[in-house]
DNA sequence: CAACGGGGCGCATACGTATTCATCGCCGCC
DNA sequence: GGCGGCGATGAATACGTATGCGCCCCGTTG
């Protein structure tokens, strides 16, 4: 009684071999109805669990995916971008609802990705979750699609990069942005966040943000685009420099909510009063983006769409079932950051 | 090639028997150093990795810790108290780091908890996370300890609870956060948030709170409580309904950031100027709060300590070793939404 | 009455690893 | 030169579950 029950202690007391045990706590029909319930009861009052190792082992496969989760920058910093968390909430409420386990491991961008899970059987496949250098990310998922492993990979779909990704639409994402504050009159508008091809996802931004001023013949000018990554601190120093430049501007594409609000503060310290001097527009939405001063006009990424999506594509991968990437749309969610007419006070 | 080579494969290709490669990559001194060397490389050669699955049949346990999230409010929102993800990352962080592997579940609070993570193996332990009715947690308290489960529960440390709690001082800090106001002026303060024992938590902020008017003679009112679940929303219609009952009030405790974060948005649909006309203090500390208007006031819990001592003390408790349950600090974080001084501009 | 068939169940075994115990060769020592 | 001892390894087995295959019993049919 003090060790845990198997099914041979169940077979024992029930007077049925174990194999029958088994059976009849899967559900077999080969099973007698009397007999399974007999089996059942003494189950439940021994507090019988099967034990999934070795149902695992003798399976050959863990009914568990991994979420692996990578960071770029200020790895001893305990704060995770407040994007990849709701994503992180997302895909376990997703995993869950299928009758997956969700393993979760963090790895430092720069080491060396221990992508045991899925080969010593811990995982039945793998999400990638986090932005990072391109050249770097496609080295990896090579030698994963190299290793057989099923991943997913949420980010840039971009043709010809090795597995299958699964992200949002960053190019309309950042036109719409854009967009929206050109038809607000707004024409000198900066960008923050970095813009090399180095980093796909905000690249593809940058590029919606481009091809937005070009519709309306406005140059693209480097002197209205700040380097940037997803930290506040990145986004504060990004628009200092931005305003240490000279360069007139009128409103603000940031490429993540982070790096929006932490440009809001540094309007704020300089006086500069948002939205009637400069319109800042965010991207994700995530939940601070609704009580900033004033609120944040954002471009929305549906989270739980997302990890449905992503878990979903991963399930067929691990099924052997044809799958493919995906682009999900973004919304546009109007504030009064922007400066334009909306009744949105809130989340609501 | 294709199948996932097993130690067997290693052992002949490296003229060897099995169990001399299961010492060979474990470490045993046992086995010669070139052999050992050789096993290495074949190993790294084949692509080989121990499977868990077997591997932890083998031992008892699963180096694998469960995180059991169970909520309270609106089961299908499919946002997620910012508060508890930011311990489930700082949680993910400290398993990390002591080599452990973290599974994720979530739980209706209303449903059966399906509790077979450790019974099941797949888990050496579970830390439960989530505030819900006490006498409801507290019958599955007891029936964890009687299953003998290995757990740590995040909550009110309360003496003759069943099993171990890490919590903060909840009550030192509706406590601190009342003087607070005290000392600003303040002297009709309200409380919003559930104050009945059911939920342990908000009642011992309550408790502080209560105590704290009593050190300066101060009534405790029941017109300045409203009842409050841990939602903007709920906080949002607390504060209306407070509002309501034309009862006089110059403060707002919040029993958390985003009944705070409600009462904020209601203050201003109301035009009442914070902090000049009402002062608001809330709980936890979560992103959001420093980026309100005005940046808020609020009690700071330390989630990336609280998750720490959480991994530990189960490890203990896995151990075999003695532990106790530990109440931390928490620390008041001065903005600008109870009228105070403060330099403080943001988070940095 | 014998042959047949199928429902219900047990025997044996596989899954891959880690450990216990035995083995084997070799060295040193009396 | 025999013997104890030690370092290095292999054979056997256990961990707990799931399944292929065969067995037994009983009812049915020709």
């Amino acid at each position: 009684m003090q060790d845990k029950p198997t099914s041979f202690d169940i077979a024992y007391r029930a007077g049925v071999s174990q194999p029958t045990v088994s059976r009849a706590l899967r559900g077999s029909p080969m099973v007698n109805e009397e007999t399974r319930r007999r089996i059942e009861a003494i189950a439940r009052e021994l507090n019988y669990k099967v034990d999934k190792n070795a149902s695992n082992l003798r399976f050959q496969h863990s009914n568990t995916l991994a979420l692996l989760f990578f960071e770029d920058p200020t790895p001893d910093d305990s704060l995770i971008n407040p994007f990849f968390l709701s994503m992180l909430g997302s895909i376990t409420r997703a995993c869950a609802q299928r009758g997956y386990d969700l393993l979760i491991s963090f790895q430092q961008q720069s080491g060396n990705w221990h992508v045991d899970y899925e080969d010593s059987r811990k995982a039945d496949g793998i999400i990638l979750l986090g932005y990072g250098d391109y050249l770097e990310t496609r080295r990896r998922l090579e030698q994963l699609v190299e290793q057989g492993t099923h991943f997913v990979r949420w980010g840039a779909v971009l043709a010809g990069q090795p597995g299958i990704s699964v992200g949002c639409d960053n190019f309309k994402g950042g036109y719409e942005a854009t967009h929206h504050l050109l038809t607000l009159g707004r024409r000198n508008i900066a960008f923050l966040g970095n813009a090399s091809s180095h980093y796909p996802e905000f690249f593809e931004r940058y590029r919606g943000y481009s091809e937005a001023l070009k519709t309306v013949g406005m140059p693209v000018l480097e002197a209205l685009q700040v380097d940037a990554i997803t930290t506040e601190e990145s986004g504060h120093t990004a628009a200092c420099e931005l305003l240490a430049r000279e360069q007139h501007f009128d409103a603000i594409v940031a490429a993540s909510d982070l790096i929006a609000i932490g440009a809001l503060r540094a309007l704020q310290e300089h006086r500069i009063d948002v939205p009637e001097k400069v319109s800042v527009v965010g991207f994700d939405d995530i939940p601070a983006a609704s009580v900033t001063n004033p609120p944040l006009t954002t471009v929305m990424q549906d989270t739980r769409l997302a990890g449905e999506v992503l878990v979903d594509t991963l399930l067929k991968l691990v099924r052997e079932e044809p799958a493919e990437g995906r682009v999900l749309p973004t919304r546009l969610v109007v504030r009064r950051s922007c400066g334009g007419q909306t009744a949105d006070s809130g989340r609501g």
